[in-house]
DNA sequence: ATGCACTCCTGAACGC
DNA sequence: TGCGTTCAGGAGTGCA
């Protein structure tokens, strides 16, 4: 589920839950999920009030009153479930706050949670070594070119490289080589400026329509309450394989590319 | 330095 | 129905 789209979806739909309210318990079942959770999480939140809610690539940001950051990361699997009918097994820090609960629930555990100083967010390395977000002017055709320069790399693998740029995932990545007609295969450091300059509009396009759209849903839900996200419809290559190119009408192909499915059509793209 | 296979974990979907 | 296999939206680690 979650890429980009679907963290800012997240962070949108908690924002009215959380937002100038005080946190009344936390409650942490496991410990052990991608990093492990800080042992004094629950205290040091008990009592705070959230202050504001923010994105930072793939990461959700919940800033307290005490200084403190809550920042999430949803892995593969991780979902916040809103007033949960019942405990599932997979509740890992349920959080009360203004008569609410929100349960972290995540089966796989490859999402973490942190609570880092608000002031130095770079403390955490996690943070520290992303590039530039996407929807932001820092990216664009000239960082794109200058990161691709004498990569050998798959252009589809730079862009799923949090350095280069940060919140694109493996959905997104197959969507924006599509929209910019780029073969995903091809090597960075071979791809002329112009064109990279069309995937950088292309990135910024397709993650201002997911957003809009409230994310993508495929397995899971999305939002916070529950809804889906629609984006899913949208897809022209991603999970498409066997079907038709909606530009050309030729075989969409998946193709694997450092390890993840990659969806591309070999006629409009180069 | 670079590129990539492997790894963590669980569950859903598929083939026989 | 049941079982084994494969795959999944992430990303750090270690190896060649």
């Amino acid at each position: 589920m979650p890429e980009l789209p679907e963290v800012e979806t997240v962070v949108r739909g908690l924002r009215p839950l959380l937002l100038g309210q005080r946190i009344d318990r936390v409650l942490v079942r496991r410990y052990d999920l991608r990093w492990p959770v800080p042992a004094d999480l629950a205290e040091r939140l008990r009592g705070a009030r959230v202050t504001t809610l923010g994105r930072r690539a793939k990461f959700g940001l919940v800033a307290t009153d005490r200084g403190d950051t809550l920042v999430f990361h949803l892995g593969m699997s991780g979902r916040f479930r809103l007033d949960p009918d019942q405990p599932m097994a997979h509740d890992h820090v349920v959080i009360e706050t203004g008569g609410h609960q929100l349960a972290f629930f995540d089966p796989r555990r490859f999402g973490s949670l942190h609570l880092v100083a608000s002031d130095s967010l770079q403390s955490l390395p996690l943070l520290a070594g992303l590039g530039p977000e996407p929807l932001d002017d820092a990216f664009d055709g000239q960082s794109l070119a200058r990161a691709a320069a004498g990569r050998r790399t798959p252009i589809k693998s730079l862009l799923l490289d949090q350095r280069v740029v940060a919140g694109l995932g493996n959905i997104y990545a197959s969507e924006a080589l599509f929209r910019a007609r780029i073969a995903p295969a091809r090597k960075a450091g071979r791809i002329a400026q112009a064109r990279l300059e069309r995937l950088a509009d292309a990135v910024k396009a397709v993650l201002a329509e997911a957003i809009a759209a409230g994310g993508s849903s495929l397995r899971d839900h999305v939002t916070v309450s529950g809804e889906l996200g629609t984006f899913q419809h949208c897809f022209q290559v991603y999970g498409r394989h066997g079907k038709a190119c909606p530009s050309c009408g030729g075989r969409i192909v998946r193709l694997v590319l450092a390890g993840r499915s990659t969806y591309a059509c070999r006629r409009c793209q180069r």
